[in-house]
DNA sequence: GCGAACTTACTGTTCATTCAGTTAGTTGTC
DNA sequence: GACAACTAACTGAATGAACAGTAAGTTCGC
């Protein structure tokens, strides 16, 4: 098997390679912007030379695309177990709260563990996506779970889809700006759980009232 | 007063060519971002030559800091009348509902008027603010309005006001990936109309219940 | 006619991409 | 199990395109 890690490490390894190239990559592209991120300083993080990442990705395009394309399965993979979990436990107990927080919570989670994807996802949607194919834009799991547990009570479920990723992304987006101007950190522990809290809130408030 | 239109119009004229500059490259920026925006198309755009922007403004990054200085002057000569109606009414008449929807209503008319603002402070904010001086990150006038509206009833006002501003802007940020995956469109009167009325309703239910 | 507005051709830099060459790793042969 | 033959990984210098900035020159408004 290709990923079998083999027990004398090697000096050539092109899966190794391509993960490093991918991982500078996510970070120069997510940190600076497509055009900012030089391929050569991707190069140098990553520890290979200059013509490495062309010649496995065939150019700084498809690196990019790439490294979009690994968030995006590496999202689905954690948000839809996380998903499919809180809507079980609202449909067995009927508690809405309970899901919510398992939902909200594990989102938020998520967002702060790969703030990258935030990062990225702001500057596609700034782009007008142009680098994501027909792909989900947002978790279609995250929406899902927030049309079940609203049931059909709530009359626009769209607008109610809007305001939970807004709720939760926003803060990580605007954390260099707006949030600094106030002197608070979405990166930290504090505010994290604060905002977690105010979220689920929110949505329990406006869920209540059908 | 140098404003004053002349009535015969000039074919040199500095803040006519000043004007047609900034208009260019406040389009091409916002659309395009700092890097992929070129002085040559902005030129060509606002029917001037290449030189001169750089004759007027001293450079692109000195072009770039005068289109967001133009439009956060905007922004608060705009949305500071707003606000303070918006208090006044409240604290005179005692209705949150109405003083809501004054604020909110102007506040996303606004960000729909001028979408460059929406997009450029999203792109500032994924770019560290690094354009940013120490001015406003984003408006003051709003979040001292909510400050008021919701009074000293509940418990974190700096959520209050992050979540405010995120379910205005949003929409309009994430127009062309997610509200498009879903067939909305943030720039259309019939969603922007919802987009009002929803915030409207989670805001009053946050506050109602202090 | 003088100064400001404006143009145009040019310069230097930065960067993605290319490609000829080098070396590590693998496979087959005896 | 050693050695040759071969493949794929990898390098780094060269190339050319794009672009911001410059400056010498031209034209307009007063």
């Amino acid at each position: 098997m290709s990923s079998a890690a083999p027990r004398t490490p090697r000096r050539r390894d092109a899966d190794v390679s391509r993960g490093a190239i991918l991982d500078a990559a996510e970070h120069l592209f997510s940190q600076f912007g497509y055009e900012r991120a030089t391929l050569s300083e991707i190069s140098r993080l990553a520890g290979v030379s200059t013509g490495l990442p062309t010649y496995f990705f065939g150019g700084k395009d498809n690196l990019y695309r790439a490294v979009l394309g690994r968030l995006i399965v590496e999202r689905e993979a954690r948000l839809e177990p996380l998903a499919e979990r809180a809507v079980r436990s609202f449909e067995s107990t009927g508690e809405r709260r309970a899901a919510l927080e398992l939902l909200i919570s594990g989102y938020v989670d998520f967002l702060r563990e790969r703030l990258a994807l935030v990062r990225l996802m702001g500057r596609e949607a700034l782009d007008g996506g142009r680098h994501l194919g027909a792909g989900p834009r947002h978790s279609a799991a995250v929406a899902d779970a927030i049309e079940r547990i609203a049931g059909t009570s709530s009359g626009d479920v769209d607008q109610l889809v809007i305001t939970t990723v807004a709720l939760c992304f926003f803060p990580f987006e605007h954390n260099d700006t707006m949030l600094a101007a106030m002197g608070r950190d979405a990166m930290s522990e504090d505010f994290a759980a604060a905002r977690k809290r105010h979220v689920v809130d929110v949505l329990e408030r406006v869920l209540g009232a059908g």
